[in-house]
DNA sequence: TTTTAAAGTCAATAATGCTGACTTAATGCT
DNA sequence: AGCATTAAGTCAGCATTATTGACTTTAAAA
């Protein structure tokens, strides 16, 4: 701990000098805490026919409900044809429903089901449970500090469609 | 970004008041950080005949030279069968060598080899830089509090067995 | 009316994981 | 000395999730 501390104040100069050692812990960290970030949905899918791609989608519908298949294409970053697959389970299994377009027919507007948002419910609810744990025990201005980081370690373009979307 | 800053002074209370919708934000920010953390060795990759998981191979052989291919395997968390193949091919492709142990003969300690060390610098250069940016731009403070919250969201056994390997 | 756009589909392929069933070689224990 | 255990490696088969390429259908736009 006094180990711990003498290293902080180290790091905490206006320099902020970093060994690439220092750089490779941190991407050990990333690696270790989204293991650990995915491993509570992960283990609640293997009770149903669906995998992490699955949990992705009901995810980003259930955030952006109504939400156009182009767009979750474009937030997932993965093509058509891999979302189709699961896109088709989800609808026939009648977790997702979607919806012809009102404006224009040609689109199709997602949403979950009672039965979707229950499942959105059960995985998410194992998450936050972590996050909220973690955010508590290391307090409120680490979590500014991990939200900062987290941010800049994103590609450009998707921090900005982040915002381009919140802003809708 | 009034409203940003609105929500920050928000949550610095002791209290870290955190609603459901906020969580479900840290927990889009990490599925985003983590995407683009992994971009750049990804694309990299992309001109070998080698993926993620080879990468992962080569980063802690790098990182914990010699280790044993069952110590490997209790950090990656995936099976033998799994590993054989990935193995295989760097050994094959001479990026990795397996040495006989020295005291017991069954052991085989891994090494990267001049070739392997050249990928490792590779793909670990990119995500260097890519984390060196975020580390400068988001200030040390915020690094300290990146760290702390990324040890708390992994799993304990996980953290553990880090500091376990971190005194060897 | 022709072109473009959104969604959906089929087929083939790749990377990475899994389980199960083995073998080989070396070590440890009785 | 002999048997059990451990470390490593292998083969076969399968699941998930992603890819590319080639199409179709439907509806909107030019």
């Amino acid at each position: 701990m006094a180990d711990r501390n003498r290293t902080n104040s180290f790091n905490t100069d206006t320099m902020l000098f970093l060994t690439d050692d220092q750089l490779l812990q941190g991407i050990e960290l990333m690696y270790f805490a989204y293991k650990g970030f995915t491993s509570d949905p992960d283990r609640i899918l293997q009770n149903y026919t669906y995998g992490r791609a699955h949990h992705r989608a009901i995810h980003f519908i259930n955030r952006h409900k109504g939400l156009k298949v182009n767009d979750l294409l474009d937030i997932l970053g993965i093509t058509k044809q891999s979302l189709n697959r699961v896109l088709r389970q989800l609808v026939d299994d009648e977790l997702v429903e979607s919806r012809v377009g009102s404006k224009d027919k040609r689109v199709r507007n997602l949403f979950l089901t009672e039965k979707g948002v229950a499942l959105e419910r059960e995985l998410s609810d194992a998450q936050r449970k972590r996050m909220r744990a973690a955010y508590r025990s290391a307090g409120p201005e680490a979590v500014q500090g991990f939200r900062l980081v987290l941010e800049k370690i994103m590609d450009g373009e998707t921090r900005q469609r982040l915002q381009r979307v919140a802003n809708t």
